[in-house]
DNA sequence: TGCTAAACTTAGGACTCCTACT
DNA sequence: AGTAGGAGTCCTAAGTTTAGCA
């Protein structure tokens, strides 16, 4: 795909180059400050850049800079005779597994088919495991910094504060009001003199299912605590078919057992209807003559038919790949006569379907409605499952229809035909002790299985990729919610030691092995440039698209100096969905010179870090950090860029359109950081056009008054009269509120050609810690309706419920 | 222990719906 | 009432990470 994407354009963002460094703080001062005149990516690494400056002169206060080239030079002199192109040579062997090794005996456990059993086992463990925590945690409050050690997980650890066992039997059903925990606290912080208040707390425990029974009798003895009081009013079942009102898992206790759920009770999948032949006066032309086709040849056609004013459709992969697949499924006359793509007429077919969507659009307002309330009923009867007790919503609960396989950037598969699915092919997920889903009239589903390890309810294997496919929960469900909450609970445990893992990877862009040089400016683009992690992939089989490990000696260019800059990297390479990453970097000079040794010897096809991929990279990383991964920076540098540039650009005074563009503004530096990029709307031009007719008018119209009001003043001072006093004071305000909507155009109009081709919602939904955009909504009294919309403030709704106005990431 | 499969998150584009204007 | 344009939703591909297996 020929996407254009540059970043053309100079973000206008408020310039103030003033870094705070408040001597108390001990945060990552990552900010994100000067936009002067550069592109606002380049200026933000320039300032991420002057961070790792300051650290390095503290570094080296300490030590001798001669020295240390020197090492350095000599070290790379080593490099030489040990280099290989071979990348599986040199790996690292001694990975500590401990954690893996704790998940695996759990999930043994946990797998067991006998589960009371094996899950009373669990529960003794766990609750040693949460005593002993809790007693550590308590050593901790008492000790006297009353900070955390960053390997604390505060994910976890907001169990142990909360340790108190409860019956697991008497759980307050929802429409009773919880105890609410307390808000001012970050849930995860921990503070000294909360730990009262939350030890005095009660916890519920997650709520068993009513078909869990004998489970819960069993459990009831051993959890019995003084809790009980607290729940009590559980015991009465809602109704089932009682939409369940927010339900608020985030106060609840979350399971440490590696199981997803307890109880999964759900209606299968909805399957696209089954296709319907054209109408016999629709024909299709071969060489000029009409042509009947059998009922399998004729939808694969039809998929193609539809695309026709496809950009897909011009192009010879997908066409070769089209024809290829489909002359699979034509019979064998068909495919003895069939044998050039380009005899194809589909125009009628085309011609045909671009009617019935005009004449879709074209019904009545009841057709329509119809339509909706069938899309309703399917949606209340599909859309939904229940999960331990809840009823919550499913993401996908459609299986996906067959079609041609649209593959992004240049994919070597694009326009292969994509099957379509059957319930042989559907592997359901549910409880044993659930209605099981029904398969459709006269099938069977390959298979029912149990795994409350996973969290998805329907799998099949698509057969582009061979992969599998997954029908999962909606964002706003616990199962998903918990991992989000979880996601930026290690962002913000980064935090706590990025410091330290800077420092550390500075360091070892000294060592004397290679693969330790590699690793280590690659974790430094990692974190300074937010590049992903950079998997490998089969060639051949996807379009080639890289990451940072996976990056190559072409996509990277050393410029000594450039634009007035020393030590310039240059990095163009297509990224995910081949979106292209563009930009130039000045990086520190041991890297610059690192990155010339790495390139030495090498062609434009081989890898920039060819001693490195990313597992070797997780397991380091993994070693730093408890939980920690290549993406963890991401998510910690778009977190803490948002709130460092919502401080910075938040001017108190403003009103809430303004507050709410310099959110924009905030928000759009991280789309920036993380390279999101969209495509231009089609129509951008042409929109941008009238709202700059509108403003040329506003221009006018303000002259035209300004005009006006300058008479009238002359006027006033020769008539000295009220009249024209009251006259100069209309004017006066006409100008005054013209100038006002001419503003608001203006702003309306930096703020889309800003957003030309820059995506905010990936960075919104999937970066940003939602308690950061909470707090800056409290803070400053605008609504959060205008920072999130109904969707995310589902997805995000344990955020805004529990996040208060000093939330600090 | 190294590789592959499975599971789950992140991503941009297509499509649909709503709204503010004509 | 009709429509353009943008917001919101849906869709599913393309990543990352983890789990599982030989």
């Amino acid at each position: 795909m020929n996407r254009e994407f540059f970043f053309k354009r100079k973000l206008r963002m408020r310039s103030s180059a003033t870094v705070r460094l408040s001597s108390t703080t001990k945060l990552c001062h990552h900010s994100v400050t000067a936009f002067k005149d550069s592109f606002i990516i380049s200026s933000y690494y320039l300032h991420h850049h002057h961070h790792h400056i300051l650290h390095l002169q503290s570094l080296d206060m300490s030590g001798d800079h001669a020295h240390k080239r020197h090492q350095m030079q000599s070290g790379s002199e080593d490099y030489n005779s040990h280099k290989h192109k071979d990348k599986h040579k040199d790996r690292e062997h001694n990975h500590k597994e401990h954690k893996r090794d704790k998940e695996r005996e759990n999930s043994k456990n946990g797998n067991s088919e006998h589960r009371s059993s094996s899950e009373k086992k669990h529960r003794e463990k766990e609750k040693e495991r949460l005593k002993h925590k809790e007693k550590q945690k308590e050593e901790m409050f008492h000790s006297s910094d009353g900070k955390y050690r960053d390997k604390e997980n505060g994910f976890v650890s907001s169990l142990s504060i909360k340790v108190e066992e409860d019956n697991g039997y008497h759980h307050p059903i929802k429409h009773e009001k919880p105890v609410k925990r307390e808000r001012d606290e970050d849930e995860y912080e921990h503070k000294p003199k909360k730990l009262k208040m939350d030890n005095e707390k009660k916890v519920k425990k997650r709520k068993q299912e009513d078909s869990d029974y004998e489970e819960r009798e069993e459990k009831k003895p051993k959890k019995r605590t003084k809790e009980v009081k607290k729940d009590s009013t559980g015991g009465k079942k809602k109704a089932k078919n009682e939409p369940e009102e927010k339900w608020k898992w985030w106060e609840e206790e979350k399971y440490t057992d590696g199981s997803k759920w307890r109880f999964l009770e759900h209606k299968g999948p909805v399957f696209p209807p089954p296709y319907e032949p054209l109408p016999d006066r629709i024909r299709f032309y071969y060489d000029g003559k009409a042509m009947k086709l059998s009922p399998g040849a004729e939808e694969v056609a039809t998929f193609y038919a539809k695309m026709l004013d496809h950009e897909y459709t011009t192009k010879d992969i997908f066409r070769k790949n089209f024809f290829k697949d489909w002359r699979k499924e034509m019979r064998s006359e068909e495919k003895s006569k069939i044998t050039e793509l380009k005899k194809c007429d589909f125009t009628e077919m085309h011609e045909y379907f671009k009617a019935q969507s005009e004449a879709r659009k074209q019904m009545s307002k009841e057709e329509k409605q119809k339509i909706k309330e069938e899309n309703e009923r399917i949606l209340q009867e599909y859309g939904y499952c229940v999960m331990d007790n809840h009823k919550e919503r499913i993401g996908n609960f459609r299986i996906e229809p067959p079609g041609l396989f649209r593959g992004r950037g240049d994919h070597p598969k694009m326009g292969k035909l994509k099957r379509r699915i059957r319930p042989e092919d559907i592997i359901i997920n549910c409880s044993k002790d659930s209605v099981h889903p029904k398969p459709p009239p006269g099938t069977r589903w390959k298979e029912v299985r149990h795994d409350n390890k996973v969290t998805w309810l329907v799998s099949w294997t698509e057969n582009i990729q061979g992969s599998i496919k997954y029908i999962m929960l909606n964002p706003s469900s616990r199962i998903k919610g918990e991992k989000d909450w979880q996601k930026y609970e290690t962002a913000r445990r980064l935090k706590k030691c990025v410091e330290r893992i800077r420092a550390q990877y500075r360091e070892d862009w000294r060592s004397k092995e290679m693969r330790i040089r590699q690793r280590a400016v690659a974790l430094y683009f990692i974190d300074k440039l937010a590049l992903r992690a950079g998997n490998e992939k089969d060639e051949g089989e996807t379009a080639d698209t890289v990451g940072c490990c996976s990056l190559r000696v072409e996509h990277i260019r050393l410029r000594p100096q450039m634009d007035g800059q020393d030590y310039v990297v240059e990095l163009d390479f297509p990224g995910k969905d081949s979106i292209r990453y563009y930009n130039k970097v000045p990086v520190e000079k041991r890297v610059f010179k690192n990155l010339q040794l790495f390139l030495e010897n090498k062609q434009g096809k081989d890898d920039l870090f060819d001693r490195l991929n990313t597992s070797i990279l997780n397991k380091h990383l993994q070693e730093l950090m408890d939980g920690l991964t290549a993406k963890v920076f991401r998510t910690y540098n778009a977190s803490i860029t948002l709130q460092q540039q919502l401080k910075e650009l938040t001017s108190p005074d403003d009103n809430i359109p303004e507050k709410i563009l310099s959110y924009n503004r905030a928000n759009r530096a991280v789309a920036v950081l993380c390279n999101h990029q969209r495509a231009p709307p089609k129509t951008f031009e042409k929109s941008m056009h009238n709202l700059q007719t509108k403003i040329d008018e506003k221009n006018k119209q303000l002259s035209a008054a300004k005009k006006e009001l300058k008479a009238a003043k002359a006027d006033a001072k020769m008539l000295h009269d009220e009249k024209s006093k009251k006259a100069v004071e209309t004017k006066k305000k006409a100008v005054q509120r013209i100038s006002e909507q001419l503003m608001k155009l203006e702003v309306q109009a930096t703020d889309r050609e800003e957003n030309k081709q820059i995506a905010l919602g990936t960075s919104k939904l999937n970066y940003l810690d939602p308690r950061i955009s909470v707090t800056w909504c409290k803070k400053w009294g605008v609504p959060i309706e205008k920072i999130y919309n109904k969707t995310q403030r589902e997805k995000f709704a344990w955020a805004i419920d529990m996040t208060d106005e000093d939330f600090e990431f």
